[in-house]
DNA sequence: CATTTGACGCCAA
DNA sequence: TTTGGCGCCAAAT
């Protein structure tokens, strides 16, 4: 199946999908996944645009191992993540 | 169709 | 080591 045309934005998506409880995935390791390496901005530009509920994007962290940002309230997925066990060092706030 | 935005990343000072 | 600035890609307007 290969290419498929619905790369990124569709691709981006389905990773985070899969992202298991109690865990989290850098931008930088999703855009790779998605084909692009460089395209973290990419990624946070999607999710920022078009939020999914059903999309766990809350585990996605910045590679600095900042929280980055969430649509549904920053505060939000850093209660999200502490409460899915995950490390505080993971996800700097400030 | 072109331009701006946007939840980032990496290099330099 | 920390702070600042530039670069990159895709989507939205």
């Amino acid at each position: 199946m290969e290419v498929m045309k619905k790369d990124f934005k569709q691709k981006v998506f389905n990773i985070i999908r899969k992202i298991p409880r109690g865990k989290v995935l850098t931008y930088k390791k999703v855009a790779t996944r998605a084909g692009n390496p460089r395209a973290s901005r990419a990624v946070g530009g999607i999710l920022g645009t078009n939020f999914d509920p059903t999309i766990p994007c809350h585990r996605v962290v910045r590679t600095d191992g900042g929280v980055g940002g969430y649509n549904r309230g920053i505060n939000n997925k850093i209660k999200l993540l502490k409460k899915e066990g995950v490390a505080s060092k993971t996800f700097l706030l400030y």
